[in-house]
DNA sequence: CTGAAAGCGCTTACAG
DNA sequence: CTGAAAGCGCTTACAG
């Protein structure tokens, strides 16, 4: 069923059907109700939107595009977080949403006006893809494209101040558990760590090292383990190499809360003490991170503002406005309870949040 | 630039072009690169969807359609793991995702080869619409539709198994926590009750009744609480407004995980021991509800299956097979620590699960 | 207030 | 292995 089906139902032009649901000013009402009557009773839905996206040029459809499987990125919490931010804003503006895997580039590129490309590594086609097609898109976390719209956190001042806190409480014996991104990344090894494409996990492993080397414990003594995959069954594994290595250590900066978690519980199952024994920091401050036992001391960032941020950017590249400035939101540390001196006995305590 | 542009350059015919994308095998290797490269050096990013799905008469996308602004959809963790399940088998077969707010039935209607019907209102004109179109769809949860493709929980029973474990622990003043649906629904009044729009809250409420009743409790005396709105604050509202009731409940019997979350939050703010003085049971097992502390006994559904088996049906029936019989999931209690008997003594305890 | 005509970018059955 | 032509469903500037 067609404009055309309902016009000639109707003895009127496809014009003035079109004119019934775009242009309700153009037609007298009665004609306007004679039309939607005979819609409904066709069983016309509508402009196709195939029809209507050819002739107008454009969709008003947002995608997201994601580095890992689309069951991934709408699995993780934070990831989850930040989308809802991105659809409060395009549910306002009346955009739809488009969820993309990076796999296909030229579909990514496709199917929407302009493109929020979250999290992404560099050099990920996509981006090359966009850039070719002169496609508005926004840039999230990574990786960082000079001049490019982008909205990310200050990863490397928020991991600071995680390990600036671990210092302080006395800890010297520290491990880092980064991000599994699925290709096994020998990040022990610090040549290749360089080379890392993912700013995020560059920024935070540079952060956690500033901080280390400030309070006097040499980065080249802290072992950078690495989950083997982005699901839950590799953080484990990671994490229990961690509680079995050579180092001892006593406390762990994990990139991510998930990988928190799996620490967390990686030590109740070896018997390990949290935070008595063992210290324990994430990053994100997913909700579950508050509601834990022992509750997650952690690096927060506001996942909702910087999807809605991101959103309001590519609407209004979308609306044709010159580009904003790259916004850089806080990344803040909260201490709570996965978080005490060594065993050994620490230095200073500090007051835990309040919630 | 477009296939005309494309083809222009090279001088050959548009359908070249095409070919050189859609079937590589319709033209010599040598000639394919030409066109590629070309294309490259153009700009030119492949078939515009818009053409495509206009001539070919498919988008290759699966629109989910929900109730509540997408930002609520996207943030809720149930609602996030099933569309985590849709994302995974609509990712294999190559298909984009599409999320649809209820409130333009006819973009809802019109941007997706087929829908997925996420836990809406009975009469919403979503499904209105789509039945008009003769859109292939599946529903999910609710609303009950005779003969509909359908996917849900087996909640009824769910709930009687909640309600019967706090019966055996000995409780006998009880309060219900029901979801908010942003309208105020006076849940408390019975006949509007029996007017609910939702088939879900109506069969858990049922069920939760069926096993009061057997248990010897009268549902007439367990006061039906109700959210005022779908987000966190509400749920507070609501919880607070329980625990201040004259009834003086030992045991809350709550629709969701999250509104579990409030009533242990603000039980905790009122200085109220759970599950020492109140037992608190949820409903979804959500992730975060085996780190919660005290750790939530709830009724299990497996939403990432439930999303994959609502992604399967539709592909089915987007490939013309017969419509599948409607698929229900188990729905099981799961023992934790936030209930026990109530403050007086109760009957007989049971075994915690042991994870 | 209404209509005839052109064209958005693509693909396919058909012919060579 | 390649091409000419038709048509998918829609909307808009223009004319009346």
């Amino acid at each position: 069923v067609t404009v055309k089906d309902i016009a000639a139902e109707l003895g009127v032009s496809p014009m003035t059907v079109s004119n019934a649901y775009n242009r309700p000013d153009q037609l007298s009402d009665a004609l306007r109700q004679r039309v939607l009557e005979t819609a409904a009773r066709l069983g016309y839905a509508g402009p196709s939107r195939a029809g209507r996206d050819l002739r107008l040029g454009g969709q008003r459809t947002i995608g997201v595009v994601y580095d890992t499987p689309l069951a991934y990125a709408v699995r993780d919490a934070a990831a989850a977080a930040f989308l809802g931010g991105v659809a409060a804003v395009a549910g306002k503006a009346e955009h739809h949403l488009l969820l993309l895997a990076t796999a296909d580039p030229v579909a990514a590129t496709r199917g929407a006006d302009g493109l929020i490309v979250y999290s992404v590594a560099d050099g990920d086609p996509v981006l090359a893809a966009t850039l070719d097609r002169r496609l508005p898109f926004v840039v999230v976390d990574q990786p960082r494209v000079p001049d490019a719209p982008f909205v990310g956190a200050n990863d490397r001042r928020g991991a600071r101040e995680a390990a600036a806190h671990l210092v302080e409480l006395g800890h010297r014996r520290v491990a880092i558990l980064a991000f599994g991104h699925g290709d096994p990344w020998p990040l022990a090894d610090a040549e290749r760590r360089a080379a890392l494409p993912y700013a995020v996990t560059r920024e935070r492993l540079a952060g956690y090292k500033d901080a280390l080397r400030a309070g006097g414990v040499d980065p080249a003594n802290v072992p950078v383990h690495e989950a083997p995959g982005p699901d839950a069954d590799a953080a484990r594994v990671a994490a229990e190499a961690i509680l079995r290595s050579d180092l001892g250590p006593t406390a762990v900066l994990a990139m991510s809360d998930d990988l928190a978690f799996a620490v967390v519980d990686a030590a109740a199952l070896a018997g390990v003490d949290v935070p008595g024994e063992l210290s324990v920091t994430g990053f994100d401050d997913v909700p579950a991170s508050a509601r834990t036992r022992p509750e997650i001391t952690t690096v927060r960032q506001d996942h909702d503002r910087k999807g809605r941020l991101a959103a309001e950017l590519l609407l209004a590249r979308l609306r044709g406005e010159p580009p904003m400035s790259p916004q850089r939101l806080r990344a803040r540390l909260v201490v709570r309870a996965s978080t005490a001196p060594p065993p050994g006995g620490g230095a200073r305590t500090l007051e835990r949040e309040d919630r």
